[in-house]
DNA sequence: TGTACATCAGTGAACGCGCGTTCACTGATGTAC
DNA sequence: TGTACATCAGTGAACGCGCGTTCACTGATGTAC
């Protein structure tokens, strides 16, 4: 009985928090990040906008909760594409981590901005983003670190890794780049930002009037920039 | 007389004008643009608000005068990068305006975010940017065209451009890529994404703790990135 | 060179608005014996 | 099973703030004859 009604007690008010990302992240669609309102959220609520401290303490914190939801978003995205796939198809795996990610950032074009955009001023991202902060690139580097190990990944030779980079990479290797050599993980990492800063270009309007066929530009992009990786 | 005390006036305006942009960039860059505000210039102006709207009719006019300021500075400096190397050197010139952008983001963060981070909720960025917008991308397409011209790019055959690609390219081609085909030119737009990318990474934070030589690994891009162009 | 007039820059008050956050409070819901 | 108490959710008023924009106005600066 204790335990029951704790938890119906709690229920209700998973569901009021829930409730209130819900609007939160629609009203981040209309006003951007730096719009986000507690009194516009209350309102639309049905509450009077004090009340809403009952579920954050501040409004820093409901910011920090669609971050976390969204990370989440991308990251689950990202693996159920690496899921549908063949384990040694590196290739499309690969392909179906970037479609993912462009399809999620179109159908969610402000979450996306949110975590891909510029830093909302004077926010400061707490510890717990970070874990689902890494899931999507997490699941990048076990593609790489899977097709290396296999020897599905041709390491090019044409620029060497830099001195610099060899910290960086040792870290990394260590972390999710299993076994690969620094020149792979260096262009892992260009890969990765080539993925984001089109889907970025797309979504902020730096297409607009250059590129009107973002769907098969994208793809040219991620097979070339495959082959660019050394993916065989 | 009347023309010498004309210009009098106007050169009393347009210096306010340069002050009032210089303030509100300042502003911009504790307060980003959302949070950018008429009152808080004129403040700092020693004005009173509402002398702001002498000179800028709308809050709007002013976001966008900044906007078509940083544009230009962006432009001019890429421009100048490019003056730098011999004419010949299609390499040199790459890599010279891929530096110039990260130099420019890294010094005026801000001012790179407004043009190249999360577009403003409600703002329409009205037809005069334009061509301040187009500046660096027309130069670096003139970089790609001078060294197909010139027999520099052996163009990739790995990754054949899409049919739907056809059009944009043909525009592309009348336009800024002179004479490239359309496989330079689709790589092209990557190379210029996956510039805007890196440093897009590296400015907004998505290179905390994983690279901590953004500089060493940037240029590294740039030069792989040049392979993947084909620029010999 | 001097005067009448027009233009422009800047003032100060006001309108109407929304915001985040605090605080003392009322009821309802759960807990312990 | 019933009662006294503690916890929690939500209210309503208030604090103190800043914002964009308008408007009637005062002076100063330029213009035309």
């Amino acid at each position: 009985m204790t335990t029951a009604s704790r938890t119906a007690r709690e229920r209700v008010r998973a569901e009021l928090i829930r409730e209130i990302t819900d609007i939160a992240r629609r009203h981040l669609s209309t006003d951007g990040a730096a719009g986000l309102s507690l009194r516009a959220v209350a309102r639309e609520m049905g509450m009077v906008s004090s009340a809403i401290y009952r579920y954050f303490p501040t409004k820093d914190d409901l910011l920090t909760a669609l971050i976390i939801d969204a990370y989440n978003a991308v990251g689950a995205a990202v693996e159920q594409a690496d899921a549908g796939c063949a384990r040694d198809d590196f290739l499309g795996r690969w392909l179906a981590m970037c479609q993912a990610i462009r399809a999620w950032a179109l159908a969610h074009p402000h979450e996306y901005a949110l975590i891909h955009g510029t830093p909302v001023p004077g926010y400061q991202a707490p510890a717990d983003t970070v874990d689902p902060a890494a899931r999507d690139g997490i699941m990048f580097a076990k593609v790489l670190s899977d097709a290396h190990a296999a020897g599905a990944i041709q390491v090019p030779a044409d620029t060497p890794a830099p001195e610099e980079f060899a910290g960086d990479a040792a870290a990394l290797r260590e972390a999710i780049f299993v076994g690969l050599p620094d020149e792979v993980i260096l262009r892992g990492i260009h890969a990765w930002t080539w993925v984001y800063g089109s889907v970025s270009f797309e979504l902020f309007g730096m297409y607009n009037s250059v590129v009107t066929a973002p769907a098969a530009t994208f793809e040219h992009g991620a097979r070339s920039i495959a082959h660019y990786l050394g993916l065989r």
